[in-house]
This record gives C-alpha cells, sequence and structure tokens, in this order.
DNA sequence: AGTCTTTTTGCAACCGGTTGCAAAAACTTT
DNA sequence: AAAGTTTTTGCAACCGGTTGCAAAAAGACT
C-alpha cells in the first residue's frame, strides 16, 4: 500500500536508520546519504508514518478536543480559532463531542487509548471535576472557558465569570435600574451560578434595588425567548435584565418585541459574550465582551508548556472583561 | 507509563496472544483463560493501544474531517452532527481546518501519515477536485455539501445548487416581483456559481422579468450587509434578491432596515438553508430549506459503506429542498 | 483406553518506524 | 604513514500490539 521506510532504504541502497534519521531533525546524516535518501524518497512518493513514528517517540501530536457547547455559535469561532491554533503548532485536534455525557469516564478511557499529548476541554458548563479525571489519567490538560477554583488542580483560561456578574450588576445599578433581573442559563452549569453569585453580590450594595432570577432550560434562542415571554406574562417584569450568555440575550429580545415592547425604552438587556451576531446592526445588543481570542491562544499556549513539563503546577489565567455598549440598555440618568 | 498488553500477560499468567485475544472481537479464547486476563486487565487498568494496534489491522477507526467554512453558523451544526454520527460509529473525527488553503496537497500528506481510515470533506465552496485529490492518493473520501458533477469522480452528498437556483426564480417569478436580484457569495465558490446559473436559468422563462447580480465578498453577514448597502445606494435596487445563503439574507435584511425601508413591503428577500436562526421571530427569514441532518447522515452511511468497499463507483445523493415560507416576501398575488 | 475432531494456546514473525551502541569511514594532526 | 579524533553508519532491540501456524489440550466417539 503506502511506501515505507525499508522500500525506500533498498531503493537507496542504504540501511533503515539513514532513512529514519534524515527525516528526525537534528540525527546525524552525512550530505550524501541524505541525498540520496531525498530523491528516492521523492520518487517514490514517501513519507513517514506518525502513528509508527509515535510507538517509539510516544509523542502523536494529536491533542484532544473536548466540548459539549455545539448549541451555541460562540462555539465556532472557538473551534476555529482552536484548530488554527494547533494547526500552527504543528498539533492535530482529535473532536469529542459529548452531546449530553458529563462523565469523563469514556472520554479519558477513549483518548488514551489513542494516546494523545493532551487535552483541550473547551466547556463553560462542564465542571472543574471532568477535567480533572484527565490530569488524574495522567495526561496534560488545560480547561478552556472553565471554571475558576480557589485551589485550582488543573488548569483554567477563561473569565472570572463572578466577576462579570458584578461588572452586569453595576452597570444596571449606574443606569438607574430599580427592578431587575438574572435570567441565566440551565441552573446547573457553572458558568451561570458563577454570574448570578457575581450578580447578586454586587446588587446588595444597592439595597434599594429589587432583584428576581431565573433560570433557562438551555444556552439557546429558544430557552431565551421562552424564559422571557413567561416573565412577561407575569403582573411585573424588572425594568431590565442581565442575561447569562448572548443567545438567551437574542431569544429575550425577540420576545419582547414580540410583545410589543421596546427595547431599551421599556425593558433593557444586557448580555454576555459579545458574540459576533451582538454587534449586528439589526440586533445592537450592549453586552459584556468576552475576549475568546485570548483565552484560547492562552490555552493551546499554556497546553504546549505543559507538554513540555508535565509537573507544572495548575495554573488559573482568567482574562478581564468589560462592557460594550450597544443599544439595549438606556442612556445613564 | 501506562500498562501494556505483557505486563497484563504476565499477571494473569498467559501468552500475549492470548491477551490480544481477548480483547479482539471473535477471537478463538477459553472461557477460562478470558476470565483471567480480564481481571488481571481490569486491576491493572489495562485497555490496548489503539495506535499500536492499527499498524498490523491498518485501521485507525479515525476519519479526517475537512472543512473551510468555519464562519457560517450553520456549519456549527453540521460539525455537531458528523461528530456525533461518526462516534456513533465508533470513528473518530480528526479535524482540519483549511482556513484560506486550498491546495489539498498539505491534507492529503497529512491525513496520510495519521493513516486515516477514510476523510469526510464538508465545504460548499471547495472544487470537486479538492476531494478528489484524495481519492487519487486511494483514500475514501465523501464531499459532503459538495459539488454535484456530471461524470463524478468522488462520492458527494449535498443538494442540486442549481434546482436550488430554479426554485427561487420561480418562487420570486410566482410573487409577481418583475426586478429581481441575485445576491451571492463570493463569485468562485462552486454552490454559489450554481445557485446562480439556475436562477438565471429559470428566469430566462420569464423573458418580462428584469434580471440583475452582484457578488458579496464572504459568506458572512457582514459582507451580505455592505452589497446591500452598495445595491441600496444605486438608482434602482430590485423589488427582491435571492441570497445565495442565509447569513447574507440576514446581513442584507439588517441593511434594508437600517435605510428605513421595510422588508417585505419595501424589498423582497429569500435565503437559502434555512439556518436556526432564520426561523427566529425577529428575522422570520423566507429561505430554502436544506436538509443537513439528512446529508450529514448520508455522508457518514456514505463513508461507512466505502470504508468495506473501496472500489464503490463514485455516486451523488442531491437531497430535494423546498421553500419555507416565513416573512421576508409579499404574498402571492 | 485409544483414535479422531475440534478448540485453545504459545511461538515467532510482522506492522512501520526509532535509537543505543559499537564498528567503519572520514577527517586531523604530528 | 600512523595514530588520534570526530562523524557517519548499520545492526539489533524495541515501541505495543496482531496473527498464521503448528503443537497441545479438550471433547467426542468407538
Amino acid at each position: 500500500m503506502a511506501v515505507t521506510l525499508k522500500q525506500v532504504a533498498k531503493r537507496a541502497g542504504v540501511s533503515a536508520s539513514a532513512v529514519s534519521r534524515t527525516f528526525t531533525q537534528g540525527a546525524s546524516v552525512s550530505e550524501k546519504t541524505r541525498k540520496k535518501v531525498e530523491s528516492a524518497a521523492a520518487e517514490m512518493g514517501y513519507s513517514p508514518n506518525f502513528l509508527a513514528r509515535s510507538l517509539t517517540t510516544r509523542r502523536t501530536k494529536m491533542i484532544g478536543l473536548v466540548s459539549n457547547n455545539f448549541h451555541n455559535p460562540i462555539f465556532l469561532e472557538v473551534f476555529d480559532l482552536f484548530t488554527r491554533g494547533l494547526q500552527e503548532c504543528d498539533l492535530r485536534p482529535l473532536l469529542v463531542n459529548l452531546t449530553d455525557q458529563t462523565d469523563p469516564e469514556a472520554s479519558v478511557k477513549m483518548l488514551r487509548q489513542y494516546s494523545v499529548d493532551g487535552v483541550i476541554v473547551a466547556s463553560s458548563t462542564l465542571p472543574p471535576s471532568f477535567a480533572k479525571a484527565f490530569r488524574d489519567s495522567n495526561m496534560p490538560v488545560v480547561h478552556a472557558f472553565g471554571r475558576r477554583s480557589s485551589n485550582p488542580q488543573v488548569h483554567v483560561v477563561g473569565i472570572d465569570n463572578v466577576e462579570c456578574g458584578r461588572i452586569a450588576g453595576r452597570e444596571l445599578a449606574r443606569r438607574g435600574y430599580r427592578r431587575v433581573g438574572f435570567l441565566g442559563g440551565p441552573a446547573i452549569a457553572t458558568s451561570t451560578r458563577d454570574r448570578f453569585d457575581g450578580f447578586i453580590e454586587e446588587l446588595t450594595n444597592h439595597p434599594k434595588i429589587e432583584v428576581s432570577h431565573s433560570f433557562a432550560t438551555a444556552y439557546s434562542f429558544d430557552a431565551g425567548r421562552s424564559e422571557m415571554c413567561r416573565l412577561l406574562a407575569q403582573m411585573t417584569p424588572c425594568e431590565a435584565y442581565f442575561c447569562g450568555d448572548d443567545v438567551l440575550s437574542i431569544g429575550a429580545l425577540s420576545a419582547i418585541s414580540s410583545a410589543g415592547l421596546s427595547v431599551p425604552d421599556d425593558i433593557g438587556l444586557i448580555g454576555l459574550n459579545d458574540m459576533e451576531m451582538a454587534g449586528w446592526e439589526n440586533i445592537a445588543l450592549t453586552t459584556i465582551h468576552q475576549p475568546i481570542a485570548k483565552i484560547v491562544g492562552s490555552a493551546i499556549e499554556l497546553i504546549l508548556a505543559t507538554l513540555e513539563q508535565p509537573d507544572r503546577p495548575p495554573e488559573a489565567r482568567l482574562f478581564p472583561c468589560h462592557v460594550v455598549e450597544r443599544n439595549t440598555l438606556r442612556p445613564t440618568v
């Protein structure tokens, strides 16, 4: 089938080792044999089998990229950035879609069987224990978009979700809203809980502001829309809502305009993520910007460092977020 | 490091072959030794190394998933469906992001080095020759969302883009529009060209209808928006446009409302894809539905069949599309 | 118990590479 | 030209598995 090293060796009239060495960085081969081997290889269309090589080098240059966020448009950008970034480092992403599965065991086993060099967990909803399972199995792992933890067990790169909650609370307070709500994603998601906690914490500094909350069933347009419909049907909807994610906000936006109300005149909205769509003119969502490219870049850098030095102590890299003002909150009073 | 077959063999007091056989479907092992091996393996946490196995079995159960469409939100769903579908068949997707690269050579070489069992090219913009390069290198390949060709050289699963163009033309004619335009994606993309051709073809049947066309620089919101801005600035914009993709339509929609015009009263729009967002109430795009899940499912089925039977003659599976009526075209006269 | 079948087993070679080591070849030096 | 030094080379073992084959064990039948 494919051309093997031995065939090239025979054709070039040298030993197998010679061929192997010409394809290995920094191995000792004379210029003469290198030429012979290279031309033989070129003629036969040979290129070394990475997997066979990996058996002895113990490096496959494959990275498991594990996620369960295949419904949030922001993750398309995340996958784009990760795959490109990894490729630039000469690494190949082996993609794992968890769907609804939250038990790491199967993934750990599978990725070990494929001898990936490391694992990137890209998820804002999985608990730290998920990534920890890879660590426990001696694989380098970085949890991107993960939850900060007081004593981190694994590398985490992301944002400080609690702080984001505070920022949102502060922003709504600053604009003089008196009755505000938190519209979160699924209550189990770590990111939702943290954002919620920060939001509440900040607003305790403003005792005159009334705070309520509710959770959508998923991080999706439909979930945001139907939750907002429910809220609007109640006696007294809030004056403004902090939505746990842009895609929820956009669903909420749709519910509000369907109800014949206007944003920001009747109801204010602030989202989180600053996904591309948030900037579209017909949406123009005021939202908290999450620096995705930086997070991804940093996660890749960190996994690379961990490949070199597996025992590196767990590190948490959190990037600051800021409000991007568009048209869904009323002006400051 | 990891537990090897030999260690298990020693612990279980059997030969290496015995261990190998207990982990191989349908191999001959007595119930007694199987038990011994299984308990030893369980105690030591052994599971076979897939890559080592692949050297002899010549099957890695990895599939190269190659795409250059990391900016169209519809592809998040595509990746979701592909990864899930492949995983259900016990295959692992090795993801390749082409970014702007359109030369297949590097990808072919890379995927051969990793001995993937087959390749799925998921792209609506790459030419048939791209997928063909894999075929020429003896790898099973299916081009999903690819272009039909009169004598297909590789397996193609997708839609008939020419027919979609006709459907759009017919729909606009049926609604009595007299001046219509085609707003396509990049002019090099195969899908754009085909949709354009079908559109024009259909409208030659309606000589009274005036047809014009233009191409956006990418399949993206911004490209659609700015192209529509340009069109609106002209003397006489058309009464209705067929946009080569929903994401373009949504950009166009935004441009139209920014210009103070209304859809469908002033200008009609019909898109293509029926992405999730098209159904959102604040968008409500009339569009041509493309059955993504069917296409992906069929592509997986076809690659599986091709793994079994590599010489299977190239096949083109095209799924029918239909108009989904929402609120961006005026009612039939 | 002895013969014939069938099943199970281990040996050894192999998949496609890498690498430590010692011998061979190529340079230096005197 | 001989001795010493450095570079290049091939051998052979190994990475972690699988598999054809023949021998051993187990079971079936007189």
